[in-house]
DNA sequence: CAATACAAACCGACTAGTCGGTATTAACTT
DNA sequence: AAGTTAATACCGACTAGTCGGTTTGTATTG
């Protein structure tokens, strides 16, 4: 393994995710950021053009990552309730790995300036889309019930999975596996189809 | 219908809710506020010890309601099914009512001081603590499949409502009912076991 | 007169961003 | 390989502006 020297912009960022995660980011100065890690300020502002592009790279970073993810999750499979395992289980999977990045993400969107608001709010909706598409994908094939509105289902499932964030704690008696399998559980029973029950049920919970 | 005249204090809560809502709790300055409602910094001061303590407040005004509302649709059931169907129901309608104190009390509770934070998260923990009485209770009546772990059960519902605040748009194509019913639909379909089922379909979608 | 309810000017602490300068590395020349 | 130049990376004292909170003043009410 390369012991590669990280860059002074790379050490920045990682501070600032945790930093910006437990204080809130109105709370965490730059002279705090730097201080953190060594550094000055004049190395902060060679590096980034304000505190707000520095708040801005966090963003793009974890959810461009998410929608990769997701994408591929899509791409791996090619039915509708593995294609919407999968990516339960992708997401998850991210929200435990980047909780740092996705506090930050939802806590601190509001204090992104316009400019970089837009492509955030774009790349989000980006995300929310390939799961929307794999809802309807499975109320086409009567994989999913029709009944209901794929819009509230896909924010229902968004939800449930979103919200971890404010409660799930690597050091707490859950773990993310068991909370994902218990999620896939309770979303496949809410919207699979009786007739297409059959190849859900491997990916449930027995009872 | 007697017009009683707004107190002073009132007035600065109101619009205060409206203006963290929009553009955050950093972002808006006591000067703002005041100026919004016409009024002055020492009558803001003289009301509030502290912008903090206006935030508090808000948050108060907030989980408080919810608790009440909540136990109030526990008591009025004696059921697990009816009970969580109640408290769904009741739930969508405070936050399509609240949307703005809903949205403060889940971005700005950081910037709430310890002594005011410790309070507001107690009451946060009895809210959930409700809702989960009922799953509980429903596992050991039988009418809630017990392999799933009542704790990620209540989170997962936990967060499927309250991302609504993310989302819902008072002026978008859902209405709170369509929701609300969604919503009722699949955690039902998600955690009530089959000998359970007959109940439950009342208040299901019908498919 | 005394207490209340507000107004308006003011203060002091804090912080994002600047700027002149220095160290370090890369590139080129001889 | 050594010397020279240029560009990049980084430093830290400083500033201009902002904002929560205070103080002093004034009108009203009981």
């Amino acid at each position: 393994m390369p012991m590669v020297k990280k860059t002074l912009k790379q050490r920045i960022v990682d501070a600032s995710v945790v930093l910006f995660q437990e204080d809130g980011y109105h709370n965490v100065t730059v002279d705090r950021i730097v201080e953190y890690i060594g550094a000055s300020k004049g190395g902060f502002y060679h590096n980034f053009k304000s505190k707000d592009e520095l708040l801005y790279e966090i963003h793009d970073v974890f959810i461009s990552y998410v929608i990769k993810q997701s994408q591929e999750a899509y791409d791996k499979y090619d039915t509708p309730i593995t294609r919407l395992c999968a990516m339960l289980q992708t997401l998850t999977q991210v929200f435990d790995m980047y909780q740092a990045h996705i506090t930050v993400f939802y806590e601190e969107s509001r204090s992104l300036p316009e400019e970089y608001s837009e492509i955030i709010h774009k790349k989000r909706d980006q995300y929310r889309d390939i799961l929307q598409k794999v809802i309807e994908d499975g109320q086409q094939t009567k994989d999913f019930r029709t009944e209901l509105p794929c819009t509230i289902v896909t924010m229902a499932i968004v939800g449930m999975i979103n919200w971890t964030y404010k409660w799930f704690k690597q050091s707490g008696p859950l773990t993310m596996e068991e909370i994902t399998e218990v999620f896939t559980d309770m979303v496949l029973r809410a919207i699979v189809t009786e007739q297409a029950m059959e190849e859900a049920v491997q990916f449930m919970v027995k009872g």
